[in-house]
DNA sequence: CTGAAAGCGCTTACAG
DNA sequence: CTGAAAGCGCTTACAG
């Protein structure tokens, strides 16, 4: 696009090879106005069909596509929607973006994603460079941005964000049910007869695994079980973290017969590390994971674990952001949980 | 960004609640004009500290962010470079995804990401609309556009096209080393001591499949061994594809010690197909994977995999459209392959 | 129905 | 060193 040739000479016509069409060159060819050949575009007007013949055929001829950056600021619109993963690469939240980028192409738009790496500074960044390239509304994609800051930013562009409840104009939250995951997760250990139910949590202070810690907690007390702080560890959301807090687990004093841990990748670890002691996979100790990865159901054994519908969560955003945008005041929720039950889970041993 | 107020009173000053600032808002706060501004923001100019600063505080005052369409537009670019990938979800494209954003943001560019979904009319349209958007360049992650549609659409924007080997003006393609990937896997199982070596393949016709298969054939061949199609059968690069063609493997009357996939997915599948039939990895079966994804190390058994770094392929991608944009000639190829032995692979029984 | 003109917000020769 | 002016390519009231 780096214009490195003079402006076209006044009196030329015909295509300038290696560089794009303009309006006005398709407006030339045709013998009418630009003007003209933008309402045509753009469907806002009315022509003979002859007409629009001939602006279809030179537009055709010049291969000419509307220069997007001069749309935008004519317009003060981009069709660009700015989203902010925690991950461009994890393989849950890649089935979100997938839904978001569905959602969004069929009414015209796309989206920009950044990556917040896990990292606050790095979201801030992340919204603060998508404000700059003007796009019409933010999805956040989880992340640990401050209520405050998320208010802050909806005041100059249209948000949704997902896994957490906030109320704010041009902003809409998708809560999602961790604690009744973790809840539908934990009574099943019960009715299979667990009472030694450890917990792997992910980084300490994010929201998702404060949400996830306290249905665990809440499913216990209902089982009529204390809570046990020795009972959980903390892992990173990562496998290797799985692997860690389950050796550590295992190193402890504390018994326990099942564990439950914060995503499926989580469980990976804690099956391989479970695996290197020579425990077997439920025989000894069942496992659950969370989020229900695809590759769950191809793990050996396949993977019990809660699953939240991400992909249609981005699709919901994506129609949640495009709402916002019009102007109305989307009542759009996050899907239900529900937990897929496999073979990394049975009764415990001796009850 | 849709501008539902009037246009700003001319005598007005001071910030417009709602409103991003623009270059003029901040000139008329500082006191100079907006080409002056500009020019300090671009660093294309020295000017006095203090005049320096007071611009400093009415672009902070304003919380003044340059809008990139019009900014693009005065430019010619975007600072944009589109993306095709096949999947946006895949675990493997994922992580070089990462790579491409990490590349790209160290020079101050984006990534817009669009999905093939492994459909050629798809990858087709995403190159479209790209151009009509204006990217500075494109990256063709993998994918099967022919030759002469990426030559052509080469003339008008920059292009990097991996997983293929191609010569044009203002288009760096880098093969991927599949084959050489292939042979490393079968010699491995043939030092191993196996002789009857299945192989998994992806969709017929891709050529990363044609490429995997001809690795196989090659050095069966070099290792004395004559290649018998009973032996290879038909997956789908997923874990589902390698479930179904391990079972057809199974059904067949041809006997197999080791098993070589097209993916790691599908060796996944494979896997679990085994462990269905009673057979132990790699007791009764040697299983290899390709592609190496970072869940691999925590399979059980941790999978042996063909290594292609395809986040650095990603980074590598990244700066070979950078440098394609600034009108250089760049010589960069994709990483190595390497073989990473694990345990799914062993010693064929009774060698 | 159609065109000339102004404007979107920036950059950058071109003059002082 | 700095400002006025033109221009990037489009859209859209505003006049015919």
């Amino acid at each position: 696009m780096k214009s490195k040739f003079p402006a076209p000479t006044p009196g030329r016509s015909g295509p300038r090879p290696g560089q794009s069409a303009t309006l006005r060159m398709v407006a030339r060819e045709a013998g009418v106005s630009a003007s003209t050949v933008s309402r045509i575009i753009n469907g806002t007007v009315k022509v003979s069909d002859g007409l629009k013949r001939s602006v279809e055929a030179a537009i055709a001829k010049f291969g000419f596509r509307p220069n997007a950056a001069a749309r935008g600021l004519a317009l003060g619109k981009t069709s660009t929607i700015g989203v902010v993963a925690q991950a461009i690469d994890s393989p849950f939240y890649g089935e979100g973006l997938r839904g978001i980028e569905t959602g969004l192409r069929q009414r015209g738009y796309a989206p920009l994603i950044m990556s917040g790496n896990w990292r606050i500074e790095d979201e801030e960044r992340c919204v603060q460079e998508l404000i700059a390239r003007g796009v019409d509304g933010i999805i956040v994609f989880a992340g640990r941005l401050s209520d405050a800051k998320l208010k802050g930013y909806a005041k100059s562009v249209p948000i949704v964000v997902t896994g957490r409840r906030l109320r704010a104009p041009r902003l809409l939250s998708m809560q999602i049910e961790d604690a009744k995951g973790s809840m539908l997760a934990v009574r099943h250990l019960l009715d299979l007869g667990h009472r030694q139910i450890a917990f792997i949590t992910g980084s300490e202070n994010h929201p998702d695994a404060i949400e996830r810690l306290r249905g665990y907690t809440q499913a216990l007390v209902e089982g009529g079980i204390d809570f046990n702080p020795n009972l959980v560890a903390v892992g990173d959301w990562h496998e290797e973290g799985g692997v860690r807090a389950t050796l550590e687990l295992l190193d402890s004093k504390s018994r326990f017969t099942a564990l439950f841990c914060v995503n499926d990748q989580t469980a990976y670890g804690a099956c391989l590390a479970l695996y290197r002691k020579g425990l077997s996979v439920p025989h000894d100790v069942s496992v659950i994971g969370f989020d229900d990865l695809p590759s769950s159901t191809y793990r050996l054994p396949p993977l019990t674990s809660v699953r939240q519908s991400i992909g249609e969560l981005g699709e919901r955003s994506a129609q949640g952001i495009l709402e916002l945008i019009a102007g109305r005041r989307p009542r759009i929720a996050a899907p239900d949980v529900e937990l897929m039950v496999r073979e990394s889970t049975g009764r415990c041993p001796g009850s």
